[in-house]
DNA sequence: TCATTAAGCGTTG
DNA sequence: CAACGCTTAATGA
């Protein structure tokens, strides 16, 4: 069976079912910016937000569509890759929980560019081009979300560009995890960062082993404890700084 | 030679 | 069952 995308994950409903009204009302609160609609806007978007259960490997959105959602993820992991079939496949980037994402396709109105995919069970919420469209609009609350967004993306950005330099993989460990950690793109996160040493060798592009030792390296200098199933921060500047000897 | 990796497998949470 | 630690053989600078 082919990955289905967003759109048809919510067609499919019947089969893979929405999420409880009680988890959604649980989901809404993790929303970061909601608080910033009036009573209005917030009407408006709980009648059109979509939030769907996502499996392992399941595609968010795909390379090509046409664009439908703005999204969100509201808990677990997904990553942010290049199309496979045109070259190498490449992952840029984790989206952890609170990370919103393709508003400039949807600003743009063009095809999606990267393909959104689980890297495990997830839960990812969605509003339509339209409503996105309509919130800029009418909310300067919304319009400086996303300007914000669209700001701290760029320092990711440049940040990617740098650890793409670093040759020592213990920096590079820190680099990313650092981004994952980011409070303001990814609000969800707080100090504990559920992933799992594969997959945060997958985003990082080095093996389990290697990314076990970096981990190692880094709670050694005291920037992160090592948990069962994920990282907590100590110290998050110290970590985006972090220099092996 | 040294660092790193994929794969398998036993252990642990 | 998922996540982790450990071992081994292969790879490449």
């Amino acid at each position: 069976m082919p990955p289905r995308t967003f759109p048809s994950a919510i067609g499919a409903s019947a089969v893979q079912p929405s999420r409880s009204r009680a988890a959604v009302a649980e989901d809404l609160r993790h929303i970061p910016w909601l608080d910033r609609l009036d009573d209005t806007e917030r009407e408006r978007v709980l009648a059109d937000l979509r939030v769907v259960n996502v499996e392992p490997g399941e595609l968010v959105c795909r390379v090509g569509r046409p664009v439908t959602y703005w999204f969100g993820v509201i808990d677990g992991l997904l990553k942010m890759s290049n199309d496979s079939t045109l070259g190498v496949p490449i992952t840029f980037t984790g989206m952890p929980p609170g990370g919103w994402f393709g508003e400039g396709t949807v600003l743009k109105g063009e095809a999606y560019r990267y393909n959104i995919q689980a890297l495990r069970k997830s839960v990812v919420a969605g509003i339509p081009a339209a409503t996105f469209h309509w919130l800029l609009d009418r909310s300067i609350g919304f319009n400086r979300f996303v300007m914000n967004q669209l700001n701290e993306r760029l320092g990711q950005f440049i940040a990617a560009r740098e650890i793409d330099r670093l040759t020592h993989p213990d920096e590079r460990v820190a680099r990313s995890l650092a981004a994952l950690f980011h409070p303001m793109l990814y609000p969800g996160v707080g100090e504990w960062l559920r992933i799992t040493q594969q997959e945060l060798g997958y985003l990082v592009g080095l093996s389990r082993q290697r990314v076990n030792e970096a981990l190692a390296s880094l709670q050694a200098a005291g920037v992160i404890q090592v948990e069962y199933g994920g990282v907590r921060v100590r110290d998050l500047v110290a970590l985006r700084a972090y220099r092996s000897h």
